[in-house]
This record gives structure tokens, sequence and C-alpha cells, in this order.
RNA sequence: GCUCUCGUAGUUUAAUGGAUAGAAUAUCUCCCUCCGAAGGAGGUGAUGCAGGUUCGAUUCCUGCCGAGAGCACCA
């Protein structure tokens, strides 16, 4: 990466003029005109930019700017348009566990489940890009009152638990049921005799409706191009293993009140209820040891989940740190929040009957993009992946969701374009060409801070390495989103104002150029876990 | 009540304390005898309010207003 080289310099030209040690950035300025990188060098340390800029000759360097109080750089053209792509390898060595997808098994996966899925498989991409070994886990509820209720609906009802369609309907009976008063007890005395295995046919009834609930998302993963998890811990696993751990260590980790067993961190939190049974909280104590029973050497264990769940996570970790201080000495426990999606038409719910199933909205999306479904697909994870995890996002199901501008397609089109251009230049001949210099690359004269399309072209392509890395190091798939939605726009208005192939004759350097906006949006798709089509 | 998120064009959003707040969409104009128009060029339009810190604040701090979430035996 060129930064870090910039960087260094910087420092050490800072150290020359005896003004070393300060902690300054190299960034990429917003605005093209002031470089392909800036820093504050100067500004921070205090001292005269002119004197510290007499220090810099940077290798690739065309030009160093003085505008104010930023130091600009300007790279040349033969470094710009040969630098190398590489992405630096920030994870290397790392063996990083992601925990990502967790449904409560029966329900049906709306699309709130799918945002999960799309942002910790990305996530997970982000880390294999970056040299991570990443292995994927999924931790289904499998037992519970959800279960329950669907069970009692399955029984009731008569339905085939190997219908996914039929299961959904048994949970929404179910949970009618209970709520409205009408079997309350009969559905808790099916979850008591569900944890106790000791119905038979209540029991085989749950195994069946887990294996077709399981299928089912995983048949859909598939659909969103999700990589098959590597290991599936179950609820069902997690608590027994939870209880016991949380038992052991009433005194010294947890303590009593009231009946229950709690953890008093930053706030207090029960782990086992007055009737000795484990909750969620000592479930995920649980989960921790099968976690790393499983993988024992691994440095980095992410959680996704709701970002509901914040609190409760800060706090959880902070006991799992107390349980286990050999095992998570040195090691990093993150929990990546997911947004919420809101719909435009109010909240989503069974008994309101607008709940949006992932399925139905791969199929409503895949009739307005002419059947292409992974159009569709890039179309719905794009909407997830470009904003910051911090916001909600917003799904107006009227308007569905947007397939041109800045959009999946959008990306994919770019790709398939540059494809396409790259297979007509096969047939074409191939025409020796200087790349042209930046002088000549430049429309009018400077004070427009016009560049031309190619020019921004080429100078767009030079960030990719550090937008995967900063979206790595932060956990944040966003950045590439955004990154690539300029590229791809960089590209089409040059395509739009300059001809590639001319009379059956490429140029070597615009060829080359295709080629890397190519691979670089290939890349980044591959990232985000959107589809790359050939044709569209 | 306490704690945590979030308030940016009509709408969906970007911006690592930095330069003229960048896109998309909607709307109004143009551009397919030419490598793919799911595209390109242009117009209109935004940082909730009030203070503070800073050379510089959408970003940090305080208060207010507004939205969402969490806060003891649910997951």
């Amino acid at each position: 990466m060129f930064r870090s080289t910039i960087e260094a310099a910087v420092r050490d030209a800072l150290q020359a003029i005896g003004a070393g040690g300060v902690v300054f950035i190299v960034e990429r300025p917003a605005d093209m005109a002031h470089g392909d990188y800036s820093t504050n060098a100067a500004m921070i340390a205090r001292v005269d930019a002119r004197e510290l800029t007499a220090q810099l000759h940077i290798e690739g360097v065309e030009r160093i700017e003085v505008v104010g109080k930023f130091i600009n750089f300007f790279l040349s053209h033969e470094t710009i348009v040969s630098y190398k792509q590489d992405i630096p390898q920030i994870y290397e060595g790392k063996k990083v566990l992601v925990e990502y997808t967790s449904p409560n098994l029966f329900k049906p996966l709306h699309i709130g489940n799918l945002i999960g899925n799309i942002l910790g498989e990305s996530v997970s991409r982000l880390l294999e890009a970056t040299g991570a070994d990443v292995k994927r886990l999924n931790y289904p509820s499998d037992i519970g009152m959800t279960i329950a209720k669907s069970v009692w609906g399955l029984q009731e009802l008569e339905l085939n638990p190997e219908d996914i369609a039929e299961l959904g309907k048994a949970y929404v009976a179910g949970n009618d049921a209970y709520e409205s008063g009408e079997a309350k007890e009969k559905i808790e005395e099916i979850n008591r005799a569900l944890y106790e295995n000791s119905n038979a046919e209540l029991s085989a009834l749950r195994k069946r409706g887990i294996a077709t609930s399981l299928r089912h998302l995983h048949q859909l993963c598939e659909r969103l191009g999700t990589k098959k998890f590597d290991k599936e811990i179950f609820e069902s696993e997690s608590g027994p293993v939870g209880q016991n751990i949380v038992k052991e260590h009433v005194g010294d980790v947890f303590e009593e009140s009231e009946g229950a067993v709690v953890y008093k961190g930053e706030q207090t939190r029960v782990f086992l209820t007055s009737q000795g049974l484990p909750t969620y909280e000592a479930k995920e104590v649980g989960l921790f040891e099968l976690k790393t029973k499983a993988y024992p050497d691994f440095d980095i264990s992410i959680t996704v989940t709701g970002k509901e769940q914040q609190d409760f996570f800060r706090v959880v970790f902070d006991a799992v740190r107390k349980l286990f201080p050999d095992k998570t000495a040195g090691k990093t426990l993150a929990h990546i929040p997911t947004s919420f999606l809101r719909l435009t038409t109010g909240k989503m719910s069974s008994r309101l009957g607008n709940v949006i199933t992932g399925e139905s909205l791969l199929e409503d999306l895949t009739r307005a993009t002419r059947g292409r479904e992974d159009v569709a697909v890039g179309a719905i994870k794009y909407t997830v992946l470009k904003s910051g995890s911090t916001k909600d996002i917003l799904f107006d199901p009227e308007k569905s969701l947007s397939l041109d501008g800045d959009s999946g397609p959008y990306l994919q089109y770019a790709h398939t374009r540059a494809l396409s251009l790259i297979k007509a230049a096969k047939e074409a001949s191939i025409i020796a060409e200087k790349p042209l210099s930046p002088a000549a690359g430049r429309k009018g004269d400077a004070s427009e801070s016009g560049f031309s399309a190619r020019t921004t072209l080429e100078r767009t392509l030079l960030h990719f390495p550090e937008v995967i890395e900063r979206a790595a190091k932060e956990l944040e798939p966003h950045y590439v989103t955004t990154y690539l939605t300029e590229l791809a726009s960089a590209f089409n208005s040059w395509y739009a104002s300059e001809r590639v192939i001319v009379d059956g004759k490429v140029s070597s350097h615009a060829l080359g150029l295709v080629a890397a906006v190519e691979q670089t949006l290939a890349k980044g798709l591959q990232v985000l876990g959107i589809p790359a089509p050939e044709e569209m």
C-alpha cells in the first residue's frame, strides 16, 4: 500500500527536522484535486510545511503540494497504473470464530434474520481476504417455548412436520393459543417434556421439525451464497453445559440472589433461574465452552446478533473472562450488533400477517430482476451492507429494493460490462501504448479541478487495498460497498466518455485498465458475498 | 426513572477532528447509426436546537427536543 510508504517517509522527515513522535495521519483526500494522499503532519507537529516537504523525497511521488495547512501528494502516473493491489494480510495466522445467523428453528426466517447472515458472511470473507483462518459457526435455537408452541400446533392441527410452510403455521397457531391462554399450561407441559425428553411422540415431532427447519435454512443460505457452517452448536447442547459451569462457580464468580444465581457486573444478570434452569446468559457460557473445545487455538471470537443484545454481551463476556481466565487470556471476544430492520408499513408480526420471509423477498425481487436470482441477491445484500451497523435499515415493501443507481445491480452491471469488454478485446489487435501522462489526462485548465474520466478511474483504483484493510480492521463491510460504488461510477463515466476498442484495435493500457477494474470489482463483490455474474 | 444507540436534501444514505458536506432516489433537462441505456452528462435540494472545546466540529463535550433499544429469573 502506498499510504504506508508515505506515512513512513513523513515520519522520517519529521524526525529529521527534530519533530518526531507526533501522531499524524495520512489519508485519502475527499477531493482528488487535493492529491492521491494528504497529511496533516505539519499542522500537528507545528512545523513549517515547506521545511518538512524539503525533506520528503518519495519514489513514485511526482509532486508534493503545500496548500494551507495540508501537504498533498500526487503520485506519478506510472506509479498509479503499475501499483500492485495487494491486500494487506493483517489477520495472517489468526484463527477467527464467526458465529452468525443463529435462528429460532421452526419459525419462518424473516428478512430480519437475513441481516445477521449477510453481515456475518461478509465479515467472514473480509477476514479471510486479509489472511485469517475463519471458522463459521451457527447457533440455532432448538429448544424452548418457540419449539413447544410449534410442537403443540403440529400435534393439535395434525400438520406435516416435513413441510416448512406447515411448520410456520404450527408456530403461529401455538403462539396464538399460548397468548390467548387457550393452551398456556398444555404448552408449558410440552416444553418440560421436551427438555426432559420424557415423551417419545413429542420428542419425535420436535426432531422432525428441527430437521426440516435446518434443511430449509441451509437451502436459503446456499441461495444467498453463504458458505457452509463449519460447526453448528445447538441451544439444547449449550444449556446443560452452561448450567453445570455456572453451578460450579457460585461463590467465586456468581452469587445467589432471591433464589436465582446472578452475575453482578456492569449490570446484574440472572444466569440460573430460581428453579435452577439456565437462562440465555448461562447458555452463552455453555456455548463458549463448546466453541473453545472445538477450536481451542482460536484468537478472536466474534458473535453477530441483533443490537438489542449489546448490553447483554458486555456483561456475558465479562463473566466469561472471569470463568475462563486461561482460555481467554490474550484473546479477543467481540460482538457485532446488527441493525434493526424497520418496515415503512409498521411493525412486522405474524398476527398482522405482514411478515416478509427471506424467501418471499427473494422471489418477489427475482421477478423484478427478470428472473435473475443472482441479481436479486445482490440487491438485498447491497441494501444490508451499504450502511454502517449503527443505523437501522429501513425497508419499504412497496418500493422494494432499488435495482438502479446506488445498488447491488449497479455494481454487478459495471462488472459484466468490464468482462464483456475484455471478451471483445480478445478479437481485437492490441497496440502497445505508453500510459498517457497526467498532464495529458487533465482536461481544460487546472482551476476547474477537473480530471479526465480515465485519470479519475485510475486514481480511484489505487485505494482498494486500504479500503479492504480498514473494513477488515473495523469489521465494517460498508466501507467496501461505498468504495465499489465509487469505482463502478468512475468506470461507467469513463466507459461513456472514451471508446476502448476502435476499429478492431485496443490499446494495451486501456485494456489493462479494464482488467484492473474487473478484478477489483470481482474481488470486492466477493468480499461482500455479492455474486458477480458474467452476463446480465 | 437509569443506561446505550441514532437525528445529514422530500426519501434512503456517505464522510478516519480537516479542504467547496459526497452519492442515490424522486423531480426537471439532455445523450443509444458507436465496445452492454440495469448506463452517462447537467439543474434543484441537507448536518434537529442551544452552548462549549479546537487553528478547524456532521464528527468530541454539556443541555434540550425527537426516534429506537436494554435494564432479574424470556431468547
